[in-house]
DNA sequence: AATTTTATAAGAATGATTCCGATTTAATAT
DNA sequence: ATATTAAATCGGAATCATTCTTATAAAATT
């Protein structure tokens, strides 16, 4: 997934070209890791002026319907990143401090199935959790 | 652990014996289950009316600060369940309906290990979701 | 350029959780 | 048993993330 990409797809869909996704995206682009709301709005307040909280979380929201964006929960906070251009399911270890991931190949469910008996399994989540490189130095 | 161990525990640690901690307990022992603060005052309401939420999460907290409960973050809800009895370290199958559960034995991290360069790792999270039995047929 | 539809701003509303000051209660000392 | 002290509770206000509402603005279409 990519900016251009994702842009492509909001057209597809009958959703509108507006500078401020165009950049919400962008962003996403260049930090390639989990961001919340209040990130978003942080990086883009000083070009749009007023930019509002709910203008970030409907296109936050909309993003992720699309697949555009992945999201998780962490410390009661949703969190958004690009979905990873690699195509097949996988995990993500996650710098608490500064949301940066890496892959993790093997999914726990693939490796040893869960199961039990007339439970119907719908999900599951796997995070590995830690401090990058960079965070650890602070 | 149980109800006496449990209450044992905050003799031990200074914490003083109340009625309220004592019922907060016996809930949680009999329903084996994850339940929101609010489950609880709704299951204690009738008994102490006036019960604050205060009160709840202080000693929810503080039980979870004893490991008395354990804590998930779950559809944006902070949930407690009793801490299972099986002293080793496992997960758990949650049900998205009641908060029932059920053991995973493998732990993924076990069966392989999840590191990386430089990335000091300090937990992780394995869940998997699903509908019990009960909660399938509603 | 006019019309239609979607997006946005601003702020109010919501829901979960925490904080605060005053009061009550459990444990301890008398 | 009573007085003292420290912790627990109440009730409501405050906070934080998120969603909703209504009026306005902007993009896409005619």
């Amino acid at each position: 997934m990519n900016v251009d990409k994702a842009m492509e797809k909001l057209k597809e869909e009958g959703y509108k070209y507006t500078d401020k996704r165009m950049d919400m995206l962008q962003l996403f682009k260049d930090e390639s890791r989990y961001l919340a709301a209040k990130d978003v709005l942080e990086a883009l307040k000083d070009k749009y002026k007023g930019l509002s909280f709910d203008t970030i979380y409907r296109n936050l929201s909309l993003f992720s319907d699309l697949g555009i964006l992945e999201t998780t929960e962490l410390a009661g906070e949703k969190k958004f990143r690009f979905t990873c251009s690699t195509d097949h399911h996988h995990h993500h270890l996650i710098c608490l401090e500064c949301g940066k991931t890496r892959h993790i190949e093997k999914c726990p469910m693939d490796v040893s199935p869960v199961s039990a008996e007339g439970f119907a399994v719908t999900g599951h989540k796997f995070e590995v959790y830690g401090y990058c490189n960079e965070c650890q130095e602070s």
